[in-house]
DNA sequence: ACATAAATATGCATTATTTGCATGTTAGGC
DNA sequence: GCCTAACATGCAAATAATGCATATTTATGT
């Protein structure tokens, strides 16, 4: 098992074809095609279906792809510990964020104390494991969401928690096929994307969503995703409805690709909150959550204005 | 960044010379002189310091061993994960084991349940790791030391906690190196080995050990190591006293090897636990956990009789 | 149905990497 | 100083991986 073959897959998975991903991995194709062949022999299993063209992952693997990016993450990162020797002790921060919030918030934050010239390293991962990573020390500061009348956080005792935005998880469809929806909808169903219901977006639509949907039609789940992006693009086609933190559809709300079906069907205010561990706070941590702290404040105010 | 390079830095720090990792390895003693030199080049880094025979570990390294040790197993897992198609979910359970007990008592735990034919992965890991594990779900089960008076088990609101044994933390010494100690003791030094101040048993050595020494004599840290098999090595060779839980050195002090120091120097009962997450409970979980209960009754009905 | 393009697989020769055996060098103990 | 154990290096052979050229197959448009 190698790091190399970890990223091939993933490559692969994110790129949507062995041609685009040998093209990133810098590797022909022919040789990027017996490379998976060679892991697939390796690991005794299909890694993907190549019945159909561009080749498609198979389903088993799909679950794996956050564990996948999680060890990438994580041999990186050891290779650059092992790197630095005792003398060079780098200024470096960890930041764990959750997907979703990764492909939204997470840059402009990080760009708020880009001029304290800290190494700063992003994990995008699932809700629980960012608080994991927190936990365990493997990340400084986590980015998660959270909902009104939600669980608390896990492990919040030991955890000094700040909320640093608000995003809505709203329902959105391909604009170009309202009369798709509308025939369902016609006959009492809904077809829409589920989360896991391991995951949190999955436990805030079995809470908060679906119970509130069910007055409206028969919800009936096409298709289960962790990842937002994914579940965009299903919408995105008109495969079903998908719940997505608005600024991830913002653009193509706008575009006209995407219709916010807000006005009908429910959406769910999400906080954005940052967390990091009460007690062990080094001067970087501090610097970057006061930092973190005061763009809040200053968007704050420049939303009044 | 290989699983193969993971393994053999491991092999060395554990076996404690190329020579025996390189026959845990199945690798010829030069084969494996060139591959830690080309892990090395590859990592931008030296890994040992070959200036001694045998070979010793870079002190920087030290401190990336567990993480290691995780990651290894996070890699194993992967590979057993992609190889587990969608039809064959098989009866699994992961055990989360702090590194001291994993060499004394869960073997002997494991074998409580080893009858119910479930497919068992132990991780051994730092106390952290282990609940950290059970927190996000990465373990099923974890087995840590706990001791009177001491925090609260971060976490504990969430998880099931079962007491399961016992185990002192004993100072041993070598048996044929008492001299040198009685000649440091007689100037007042106590010579020791530390374990870090992040881990459980170094906070238990600062909290309950090392202020009661200080009644005895001057207390001189000559190494820190968060291994105890690492420190029992130390103690072994008459290199400082070390804490180590008292099934680990049983066999050396039965030989004569090492020397049980109690009588002189304070120890420290610890209790030894075991804990799960309070909710979704799978029925294997259940059952192994019903399993382990039971053994610790029949264990204490044993010690009776 | 046919033609075309895109995507993946295979043959072949070349290059790169890794290995074990034999041997050299050096630390550590007596 | 001598001897042994432990790590390093030379050499040849074996194994692994690559790119180019070509073959095969799916998907799409006409």
């Amino acid at each position: 098992m190698r790091l190399e073959w970890i990223e091939d897959i993933l490559a692969v998975a994110e790129n949507g074809s062995f041609q685009t991903a040998c093209e990133k991995r810098n590797v022909s194709q022919p040789a990027f095609s017996r490379r998976i062949r060679q892991i697939e022999h390796a690991l005794g299993t299909t890694l993907f279906d190549r019945s159909t063209r561009p080749a498609r992952l198979s389903p088993h693997i799909h679950d794996q792809l956050d564990r996948m990016r999680d060890l990438s993450a994580g041999l990186r990162d050891l290779a650059a510990a092992l790197q630095d020797s005792e003398g060079t002790r780098r200024r470096r921060i960890v930041i764990a964020s959750q997907h979703a919030i990764a492909a939204t918030s997470t840059p402009e934050i990080i760009g708020s104390f880009a001029d304290l010239d800290i190494d700063t390293r992003l994990r995008s991962a699932n809700r629980d494991d960012c608080l994991a990573q927190i936990m365990t020390r493997r990340a400084d500061i986590a980015f998660i969401h959270d909902v009104m009348g939600a669980e608390e956080i896990p492990g919040s005792d030991f955890l000094e928690i700040a909320t640093i935005g608000e995003e809505t998880l709203i329902p959105v469809y391909a604009g170009d096929k309202l009369d798709v929806l509308n025939e369902a909808y016609s006959h009492g169903e809904l077809p829409v994307i589920a989360y896991p219901s391991d995951v949190f977006l999955g436990q805030v639509q079995r809470r908060m969503i679906f119970p509130r949907l069910m007055r409206v039609g028969r919800v009936r789940p096409r298709l289960e995703t962790a990842l937002t992006l994914a579940a965009l693009e299903f919408a995105r086609t008109g495969f079903a409805i998908a719940w997505i933190p608005e600024p991830l559809a913002r653009d193509e709300i706008r575009d006209g690709r995407l219709v916010d079906l807000r006005a009908t069907l429910p959406a769910v205010p999400m906080t954005l909150i940052a967390a990091r561990l009460s007690d062990t706070v080094t001067p970087i941590v501090s610097d970057v959550w006061e930092r973190i702290i005061a763009s809040v404040h200053s968007r704050t105010a420049l939303a009044i204005s």
